[in-house]
DNA sequence: TCTGGGGTCCTAGGACCC
DNA sequence: TCTGGGGTCCTAGGACCC
């Protein structure tokens, strides 16, 4: 059996724990910039909130409803992850982060009897500790559990769990699963079997699996089977390494300097490389990419990007930042006024079997200390205490106009850093 | 005026190999 | 009119997830 803990409107609850006046009143969390909804108290649903709905269409109701705003706050939010994770782990035998505020938990030789009330418990404890509400769902492959832990949200009276085991009592509940609600079908596929007449999860477990390969290839058989309980989606205990690593970030105001695109894409590198060396891997490939306002159809569009094969394999700021600035200035256009900018390391792989490239004369052994001492002072003194000096200190160009305190770690995100002198 | 960010996996098709 | 056969690797694009 598997479990999957889903914290209920995690972001909302985050601000929720530490500013209780926010319990009943309708409260939204906005993406990077301000730009979108990207979490809704139930308040706010039923207000009629969408999900990645513009922040600016919302208007006048905000006033309306008292709707309270906040400008997205990861750095509180990662660290509440963290509390949730570490209170799971210490309940079932075996947990699988996987998203900021899902893990799946292998129940696996867990008597059976005892599901239920372990559910409960499990539910009850999280909430105690960290003052997150979550949902709980138990059944015998991931994508039930993730059905099961929607119903929770759905049923109040489950009280934070809901077990899902006998086949009968799967039956009921997928006869009434929309389609477009089940984990790995989203919009196209849902529309595609909508207008093959079906609407629900039951009756996608009733179609031939040859006609699922042939509508929806491999996965859409992989979500078949596991709705008709027969698991496919592996238990992964242990994080695999990033593939590739982005940052990127939309700007406040459009950026037409090509000085100020260069200090911004070395901020997005430095960022970049610290997480690439938090994960001990090196790259061989940088992309750089620079997108105008596609809002804007007045304006003329590009979307400005270079791959960028490197000499040998790297992982040192300041060769990125190097590579990625100069970069900048061979693709940006005079004339175009950019909204959008970001870089990708890719072709990751691990740090410690870097093959030499026969004419590098870079002293990688220097670059590796350096690193090493840079992060180590950030990881003490705070994030971007050093800096590479074209990355500066003025952060992202990024409006969070609504941003709550980091109430729960000691340093500041970057955009709070003040240069002091 | 204001419209997010970061991932993974799969498939089809082309280049290239012997 | 006929125009091999079987691979691998890479990339772009599409689907999905949170």
């Amino acid at each position: 059996m598997y479990g999957l803990a889903d914290c209920n409107n995690f972001f909302v609850s985050c601000e929720r724990v530490f500013n209780p006046g926010l319990n009943g009143r309708p409260v939204v969390i906005l993406s990077n910039n301000d730009g979108c909804v990207i979490s809704r108290s139930n308040e706010a649903k039923q207000l009629g909130i969408k999900m990645g709905q513009p922040f600016y269409q919302l208007g006048e109701m905000i006033r309306r409803h008292n709707v309270a705003v906040f400008s997205s706050n990861f750095v509180l939010y990662g660290d509440m992850s963290k509390r949730v994770q570490q209170t799971l782990r210490s309940m079932v035998p075996s947990t699988e982060v996987y998203s900021i505020d899902e893990s799946f938990l292998d129940l696996r030789g867990v008597d059976e009897r005892q599901l239920d009330a372990l559910g409960h418990h499990i539910s009850y404890v999280v909430q105690r500790n960290t003052g997150i509400p979550i949902s709980v769902g138990i059944s015998p492959t991931k994508t039930l559990a993730k059905i099961a832990s929607k119903l929770c949200k759905q049923y109040p009276k489950l009280r934070g769990s809901c077990l899902m085991r006998r086949p009968e009592d799967i039956e009921k509940v997928l006869r009434k699963f929309p389609i477009e609600d089940v984990w790995g079908i989203g919009r196209r596929f849902s529309a595609m079997l909508k207008t093959q007449g079906i609407q629900t999860a039951y009756q996608f477990t009733q179609l031939p699996v040859e006609r699922v390969q042939r509508l929806m290839h491999v996965g859409g058989v992989k979500t078949w089977r596991e709705l008709r309980g027969e698991p496919c989606v592996d238990f992964e205990e242990h994080s695999r390494e990033k593939q590739q690593i982005t940052v990127s970030r939309s700007f406040s105001k459009e950026i037409t300097d090509v000085a100020d695109l260069q200090q911004q894409i070395a901020l997005f590198t430095s960022m970049a490389a610290e997480k690439l060396r938090k994960q001990q891997s090196v790259c061989d490939t940088l992309i750089v990419f620079l997108l105008t306002n596609r809002h804007r159809e007045d304006k003329p569009q590009q979307f400005a990007n270079r791959l960028v094969p490197l000499h040998s394999s790297t992982d040192s700021t300041l060769e990125l930042v190097d590579i990625a600035t100069r970069t900048v200035v061979e693709i940006a256009r005079p004339g175009f006024e950019y909204k959008k900018a970001g870089v990708i390391l890719s072709d990751l792989h691990p740090g410690n079997a870097v093959q030499a490239a026969l004419f590098d004369e870079t002293d990688h052994e220097k670059h590796r200390r350096l690193m090493a001492a840079l992060d180590d002072i950030n990881r003490k003194q705070g994030a971007h205490s050093v800096v590479v000096a074209t990355a500066g200190f003025d952060g992202i160009k990024m409006n969070r106009q609504h941003l709550s305190r980091n109430f729960t770690t000691q340093w500041d995100d970057i955009i709070e850093i003040n240069c002091p002198t």
